[in-house]
DNA sequence: GGTCAGGTGGAAGTTACATCA
DNA sequence: GTTGATGTAACTTCCACCTGA
């Protein structure tokens, strides 16, 4: 897969952006990430039921701060090439009539070819059919849900289709990994890229339609949504990279800023005897304005010295520490003497 | 209504295997 | 042929939530 990212052309405030808990998981992701709003537990702890309101919430969602495309590798099966923008679902669209007609392009209709040899697109396709009989290898807590998956693969008849592993030991207790083919990801990917979580139906459909167990629906799924968390955490961390070093410069720059003004006062004594003054930030206006205890008028007494206290400081930031000697802030030279 | 046990799905972390340089 | 890195399928554990008794 073949990742390529690309930042939001207006990046929400920093501050918004460190408060909201980052939402991976849109319904417009898939391929692409964007975070906003919402938390991952809010999707995540949430009965089926839920689940399924909560791909509806998804779909509205707030423009991206930070986004992430994901671009396939795979190739896109034929009809996506055809129609790029329009796949058929089964388990959406209860279109399996178009899925089963012969010399079809869908994903079954490709398994058929692998199973008769004739298009196998990658060395491990044959492995990917690879039906495993987990009956004795898994054991645990999740006996019935197990047995659910059990039962659904006997209830497919996948007998024709299902082969035991070459690798498996005496005991067929190898945990022999298969990979899935390139249609099958780009199925799953397109799927993924509807619904990030699956209900159980569209898990059956899924893994019917493509000729693989639920459960191995499931894990790709739970591990998608790990590479996606896993993805926008590094775009996250890059950002906030950018942001710190964005800062550390910005403290630079007013430390030295500082520095010039404590030179520039100490430099003119008589003029600028200046009773402690406060700089604050404006919230609202994002200007610095200043808090002095009496009515001293240094911009006026620069200017006398020879030089401005805007020319000074604009030298080195323009916006915000000009506005804390301009006019509305400071009083009239006239009104000093 | 409150409690508890069982079931379920997801997240996080890990393991194991396949592939490739 | 061997080896280390990498990607990823599959697993384990834990947690939160739901449901029925």
């Amino acid at each position: 897969m073949e990742l390529a990212l690309s930042l939001g052309d207006a990046p929400k405030p920093f501050s918004s952006f460190l408060e909201k808990p980052q939402k991976i998981l849109g319904r417009d992701l898939g391929f692409c990430m964007a975070s906003d709003g919402g938390g991952d537990h809010q999707i995540s702890r949430s009965s089926t039921a839920s689940r399924e309101s909560d791909s509806e919430r998804k779909g509205s969602s707030d423009p991206p701060i930070v986004q992430l495309d994901l671009l396939p590798f795979s190739p896109v099966p034929r009809t996506h090439q055809a129609n790029p923008s329009k796949l058929s679902f089964s388990w959406l669209t209860q279109n399996l009539a178009v899925a089963a007609e012969p010399g079809s392009t869908n994903i079954q209709g490709r398994r058929v070819e692998q199973l008769d040899g004739t298009a196998l697109s990658s060395p491990n396709s044959a492995a990917s059919s690879f039906q495993m009989d987990f009956s004795i290898y898994r054991s645990g807590s999740r006996s019935s849900k197990r047995d659910f998956d059990a039962n659904y693969e006997a209830e497919t008849d996948r007998g024709a289709s299902s082969r035991a592993s070459d690798h498996e030991d005496e005991n067929g207790m190898a945990r022999k990994k298969l990979r899935l083919t390139k249609e099958q990801s780009a199925f799953l990917e397109e799927s993924f890229k509807e619904h990030n979580t699956l209900n159980p139906k569209q898990k059956l459909a899924l893994a019917k339609q493509l000729n693989l167990r639920p459960r191995q629906v499931e894990v790709w799924f739970q591990n998608r949504r790990a590479r996606t968390k896993l993805k926008q955490t590094e775009v996250d961390c890059e950002y906030l990279k950018r942001c710190c070093e964005t800062l550390t410069e910005e403290n630079r720059r007013l430390q030295k800023e500082l520095q010039e003004l404590r030179a520039f006062k100490s430099s003119q004594p008589f003029y600028m005897q200046l009773p402690p003054t406060t700089l604050t930030m404006c919230p609202s206006c994002e200007r610095v304005a200043t808090t002095t205890t009496t009515n001293n008028t240094p911009p006026a007494a620069a200017k006398a010295a020879g030089g401005t206290a805007d020319t000074t400081l604009s030298l080195a930031k323009p916006t915000k520490l000009v506005a804390a000697f301009s006019p509305s802030h400071v009083q009239a030279p006239q009104a000093a003497s």
